[in-house]
DNA sequence: GCTGAAACTGAATAGTT
DNA sequence: AACTATTCAGTTTCAGC
């Protein structure tokens, strides 16, 4: 992929902020007609540089108003293991995020549960797949301040 | 909102997956018609359910290929004080997640950034607008294992 | 690489069961 | 509450610049 022009990161801005804008609408709002946007669209899909489009469901209408993050430490920590603990976290729908990070604790995770009965459950399973001794801190979420995927554009002027 | 049926669910299940996905293809995919279809989903945005459609972009591609937590701890907890730190989270954009937690500390922030040159910028920025003492942790995140907004939806079963 | 127009596909509306 | 038919809007493709 060469460099992002200043059309691409308008695109780019306009469908994060607004996934199901129509082709036509987002041409009006980048100032080209609609064939070369949606050749633009269909080049930063293929680069790779839009992995997807996904709607944004509210939490506590589906039923999971309790959102945890869990700092998880291993005793230790061999690549078998970050592997095994890794196809867990990724194939269980309720861990949204789960990172490798450095410092104080390995991995940090995020999960979004219907009630405290469902977390105790979910750490149980996690805990129980992993072969050694694990340590576990968690945090409840009290108020959610902001929430979002959406990264910003640095927007060239011209 | 009366309760989800399990055409709701459907519905809302493949616009996660597929946020761009035609009218008549979710029809299809849940075995309705377009327009009973069209209404429902209409319906579920009108509802707050759905709250939104977001084109993904990659970090990396955008120039932000560090991620980092931040775990900030305030020593006065006035209300007034974290409404202003929340009026400048909430407007910055490198900052992608805000949630005010129990526990050991009281904000973890998540922000996306170009360097650790941005890292520490950033952190200066967000300290200096804190009237009071405040301390913080960071954490560098060395391997994104998952990260998704995508909430599961217990289909029940017919 | 963009424009503009034609042909096609999807969305919206209204009327029916 | 969902289906069908019609109309309108959006997408795609292609000729020309």
């Amino acid at each position: 992929m060469p460099e992002l022009d200043r059309i691409d990161r308008k695109i780019l801005d306009a469908l994060q902020r607004q996934g199901r804008l129509p082709l036509t609408e987002l041409a009006h709002e980048v100032g080209l007609s609609t064939s070369p946007v949606t050749e633009r669209v269909r080049r930063l899909e293929r680069a790779g540089v839009i992995t997807g489009y996904h709607a944004r469901v509210d939490p506590v209408a589906m039923g999971r108003p309790l959102l945890v993050f869990v700092e998880l430490t291993l005793s230790s920590k061999s690549g078998e293991l970050f592997e095994k603990l890794r196809a867990e976290l990724v194939h269980e729908p309720r861990v949204l995020e789960c990172h490798l990070v450095s410092g104080r604790f390995d991995y940090l995770i995020k999960a979004r549960l219907s009630a405290m009965s469902e977390y105790r459950e979910l750490l149980a399973q996690i805990l129980q797949k992993i072969p050694v001794p694990a340590q576990s801190n968690s945090y409840v979420v009290m108020e959610e301040i902001k929430e979002s995927l959406m990264l910003p554009v640095d927007v060239p002027r011209g």
